[in-house]
DNA sequence: ACTACTATACCGTCCAGCCGGTATAGTATA
DNA sequence: TATACTATACCGGCTGGACGGTATAGTAGT
């Protein structure tokens, strides 16, 4: 099998463990018996378990800029922009697919703090996005952090709005970032 | 020394550990070296290591509770006064001290699933207090991940508003959830 | 004598990482 | 086109250390 390919095969079925089961259930040998590859053939692609988390972290950020990026682009209305695309992408992420997208900073957290570095380095970057986004600091901070808020709430297992009530919590946070006309409607239903 | 009190010192040295040096390394030596005591003097009060994360939950929820419904009590004007009272606490528990007070939920998230049942309940315990607050939907769950949020990420060390902007996040919540005038200041600073 | 420990030794398990080996595909050479 | 060699991708057993928990013997205060 192609090498790039059966590395994204890896980091998707540790997503999925850390998704199923935990972030403590994160070893070797359960992404190997998840992925149908033996823990050495783990360890070839990824040499070590801090490796394995990095890239976890570094595809989930990139997936989500990805995503907002887009947002930004469709919907360049001045204020608010950005933190539109944010909110739109966070939501859009969660109620995708199961695993949210988290799955790797959860490792992080739970294994090794000195991996969570990349992350909170990108949380920097955004907050001084957010922060330069036209809105008012308090506005700024509060949808950021209630995006965040999101994520975090799905993978600790904490309580979430029912369908109808993200629906609604999503509007919320657009409305304070005031409600940019969309160019067009890429992000599907 | 006096059995509870041990016992409460005990839970404080967990926390510290989590604080300090992520809930990775909360282990029953670690806490045991941090409040000087032996590690057979920690399994003398917490049998299990689940039992000592269990403890501190426990103990986290009853603080902030309690935080809560001092601020229900000084602030009844009707509709948003739980919302009210859970982000002046979120945001109080947030400066007051550095460990925050999260870490025993950070600790279970990390070492064992089973153990954040008893926080999951009560976060859903408090989502169906907020939707029951007068409040849209909307609002409600805002405001509660909103709040939520500045926990996860002072724990999990994402990049967090400096003090103005904590300020000025809390007003903004504040203001979504209709700005009751509060009876009193029993809150300090 | 009972509570609240200390100190130390130890057991069993889990797990990251290592290492020797293997199968396959491709390439060079003759 | 047969042989020799090499690189890639992977297998699976092993080791060494960390850690939760047990056990035991002893001590200081009350």
């Amino acid at each position: 099998m192609n090498r790039n390919s059966r590395k994204e095969e890896l980091l998707r079925a540790a997503s999925l463990v850390v998704a199923r089961s935990g972030p403590a259930t994160l070893t070797l040998d359960a992404v190997a018996a998840e992925a149908g590859v033996s823990k050495g053939g783990v360890l070839y692609h990824f040499p070590t378990k801090e490796g394995l988390i990095l890239a976890m972290i570094e595809g989930e950020i990139s997936t989500f800029e990805k995503l907002v990026e887009e947002g930004v682009a469709a919907d360049s209305r001045a204020p608010g922009a950005f933190a539109r695309a944010y909110v739109r992408a966070t939501v859009a992420g969660m109620s995708g697919n199961g695993d949210g997208g988290f799955c790797g900073v959860a490792a992080a957290f739970a294994n090794d703090e000195a991996i969570l570095a990349r992350y909170r380095e990108q949380t920097a970057a955004w907050r001084a996005r957010f922060l330069s986004d036209g809105l008012t600091p308090g506005k700024a901070e509060a949808i950021r952090i209630a995006a965040d808020g999101l994520w975090y709430a799905a993978v600790i297992g904490a309580a979430l709005p029912d369908v109808e009530g993200l629906i609604a919590f999503e509007a919320e946070l657009l409305s304070l970032a005031g409600v940019g006309k969309r160019k067009n409607t890429k992000v599907k239903a």
